[in-house]
DNA sequence: AGCACGCCGACT
DNA sequence: GTCGGCGTGCTC
């Protein structure tokens, strides 16, 4: 085939060939990281826009993409493209912004940009189409509501505010309404009346036509943030999470696309929702590490909850009773105005006071713990110490409920052979498997690989112990104390869905549990009016993460946990059982002193050069070929710090391994990682960009031999 | 992810 | 001289 002639043009000779359309298109296909363009038919030309869905040819595939920017050309540049099939939509279905917001995240995150887009899409359009069926139904049409009229399709009446907001709120609402649109840290002690702030700000701003978008971190938050939202605002509220049904998915987001609602309450994904005149972005629990997508695209919905709002002028409100240090850091930098609500509203009780129970302590009272080990069922000493014992015994008595926290799942971590120190590990990861008394059996955490516990030890035949704490035990052991407790457990292998923890929280509230014992799960923000005991089993475990965030992940737990007592009218006992009393984390969240715990690890992280104060990115390389792994993560590193050198930039950025990952292998991968920090984002970029036009790097990627995991702005270090 | 292209050895 | 192996690269 010959090569398409070189035409010889001067701007008249171009201004008279027929003009025509092209777009570009995103296209949600893993292996094309940007967009691709195509000519548009002549009749169709007035009716491509950007944001509108189209069907367009890749290779001997359809797909279905969205139209990202259209300009005009020459017909005879046009001849090279191939034409869009057809367009889907009347109107386009993603904003400009929204198309901002997703190119923006494609390459702060590197992500590729039509799975970013894939988060504004229903569900199943961004399929691969074989036979392109798109019912009428999914069609963005024209046809539009009047609020009015939608808000009469309810029958919802708005609530009218609280006879008194407190002086801060007051304050709080008055500088977010009266100031032009900001971002904003609203830091304010659980019942303090963070909620009321919010809906103060999005009633005002109804008033002006601006929808308003919560996102909370985890989709059993959404339940009770629902019912005061629709009371105080009298508008229907449209919900967004993963949970929904494809089809329920597919009617919220046209329900916002054509502007039939204004308000929406969802987790992170809700972010990408098509809100028209958006006026204000509201993240609750802003330091919940929930926020960050832990899969490709790895986004932080706080920081993009932040970009987007300014995006559209909109206000950001981050509320949480213990701001993360990127905010508070934020907040030093000019980026977000800090409002307080110092003190719980009136008629809320004062915090409860917290003890903490010194574990160590205990050997001193061997001889009285011998006497629990005989009364109690035989077994190992006891996990509860006495004053934890004492205060439940006294909440029971007093008809009172009392929580138990544990952040560890299952009855033990270890099953070890006491004879030969055989231990049962994961085959396909790096991790001890936790024994399950109720099921007797033995599992991964991590994969979910499951086998039958063994009683005597595979190597020696000699007998196994069960060694360490989950919450299985301590629901076992409260059991065998006071056994006409009624006890619940909310973890992961006791709810396994939204309903199951729904009914568990309906019947804590209720009153038909006394003792409800949980992970993280018990942690967020439920409401337990009864509840006037809380007891943290082991404050430590957290702190044993190797994760740089473990203490402030530690402190913002420990508070969040002792937040859930005294909620009522009664006065309520706070415990921490902890074998490091004295450890910042523990001590500052005794006595709720946030500003302490911040002053403290502010100055740890400055002085480390990590997070708030450096740019991060953590690089993995995971093959199932261990030493593959290990040599390809070598030389990222290797050819990482020659560019470094090369380029003069030694000064601002830091790099850290390669080192196995805390989960060396996992899911039969083996895992490498590296840890990036630099003064600046540009740079961040820029070592980025080195690591991925790797040849050797790429070319293993593209044979599947390994694979290649960048994070940026990582949350968890695993 | 597919699918075509192209450069090597075994066959008619 | 031709068929087909799969390694490599592209998809507007």
């Amino acid at each position: 085939m010959t090569a398409p002639l070189p035409i010889p043009t001067n701007d008249t000779a171009r201004a008279e060939e027929p003009v025509q359309m092209q777009v570009q298109v995103a296209v949600p296909l893993f292996a094309i990281s940007g967009e691709l363009s195509y000519s548009v038919p002549t009749e169709l030309a007035t009716q491509a826009i950007p944001g509108m869905r189209v069907i367009i040819p890749v290779g001997k595939r359809k797909f279905v993409g969205v139209i990202t920017a259209n300009n005009h050309i020459s017909s005879v540049d046009g001849t090279r493209l191939r034409p869009i099939e057809q367009i889907l939509d009347e109107l386009p279905l993603l904003s400009p912004e929204q198309i901002e917001l997703c190119r923006f995240v494609a390459s702060y995150y590197v992500a590729p940009f039509g799975e970013v887009i894939k988060l504004c899409l229903p569900p199943g359009t961004q399929a691969l189409l074989k036979t392109a069926k798109i019912g009428k139904k999914a069609k963005l049409k024209a046809a539009s509501h009047s609020h009015s009229q939608h808000a009469a399709q309810s029958g919802l009446v708005a609530e009218a505010s609280p006879a008194t907001l407190s002086p801060h709120q007051n304050t709080a609402i008055s500088t977010i309404l009266t100031n032009p649109p900001g971002a904003y840290l609203l830091e304010g002690v659980t019942g303090s009346g963070k909620t009321q702030v919010y809906l103060e700000v999005a009633r005002a701003l109804l008033a002006k036509g601006l929808s308003s978008l919560f996102i909370v971190p985890e989709i059993a938050l959404t339940e009770q943030l629902l019912a005061r939202l629709q009371a105080f605002l009298g508008e229907p509220v449209v919900l967004l999470h993963s949970n929904l049904t494809p089809a329920a998915r597919r009617e919220a987001l046209f329900t916002l696309a054509t502007g039939n609602a204004r308000i929406v309450l969802g987790a992170r994904s809700a972010l990408f929702a098509p809100v028209k005149n958006l006026g204000l972005i509201v993240v609750d629990e802003e330091h919940e590490p929930s926020f960050k997508q832990e899969e490709s695209p790895r986004y932080h919905a706080r920081d993009v909850a932040i970009y987007r709002a300014k995006l559209e002028s909109a206000i950001a409100i981050l509320g949480s009773a213990t701001p993360s240090l990127e905010s508070l850091y934020n907040v030093d930098c000019g980026k977000l105005t800090h409002l307080m609500l110092p003190e719980r509203v009136s008629g809320a009780r004062t915090l409860p006071k917290i003890e903490v129970v010194d574990l160590r302590a205990r050997k001193a009272h061997r001889q009285s713990q011998r006497e629990d080990r005989a009364k109690s069922e035989g077994s190992r000493i006891s996990i509860l110490s006495r004053p934890l014992k004492e205060a439940l015994a006294a909440c029971l008595a007093a008809k009172q409920q009392a929580l138990l926290f544990l952040n560890k799942r299952g009855y033990a971590g270890i099953v070890v052979c006491d004879t030969c120190g055989h231990m049962g590990m994961c085959k396909e990861c790096s991790v001890s498997l936790t024994y399950y008394k109720s099921k007797n059996a033995m599992l991964c955490h991590q994969c979910g690989h499951t086998e039958r516990a063994t009683e005597k030890c595979p190597e020696c035949s000699n007998d196994t112990v069960a060694l360490g704490l989950g919450t299985e035990r301590i629901e076992d052991e409260v059991r065998a104390l006071f056994p006409d407790a009624r006890t619940g457990r909310l973890d992961r292998d006791a709810v396994r869905d939204q309903s199951e923890l729904q009914e568990l929280l309906t019947q804590t509230q209720a009153g038909l549990i006394d003792v409800l014992i949980g992970t993280q799960m018990l942690a967020k923000g439920h409401h337990f009016p009864n509840v006037t005991l809380v007891g943290v089993v082991l404050a430590d475990t957290a702190l044993s993460m190797p994760d740089f965030r473990a203490a402030e992940r530690a402190f913002h737990t420990l508070v969040q946990v002792a937040g859930r007592a005294g909620r009522g009218d009664e006065p309520a006992r706070v415990i921490f059982q902890t074998f490091n009393p004295e450890h910042p984390a523990i001590g500052f969240a005794r006595t709720h002193d946030t500003e302490g715990f911040v002053a403290y690890e502010k100055a740890i992280r400055a002085a480390l050069k990590k997070p708030p104060f450096v740019r991060s990115a953590l690089v993995r390389v995971e093959s199932t070929d261990p030493r593959l792994a290990k040599q390809l993560a070598g030389l990222v590193a290797d050819d990482l710090r020659v560019h470094i050198a090369h380029t003069n930039v030694g000064a601002q950025c830091q790099v850290l391994g390669p080192a196995p990952a805390p989960y060396e292998k996992l899911r039969g991968f083996t895992r490498y990682h590296l840890f990036i920090s630099t003064l600046g984002s540009k740079l961040r970029s820029q070592l980025i960009a080195h690591i991925q036009n790797m040849d050797e790097l790429k070319k293993s990627v593209r044979q599947k031999r390994c694979r290649l995991i960048v994070d940026v702005d990582p949350v968890h270090m695993l």
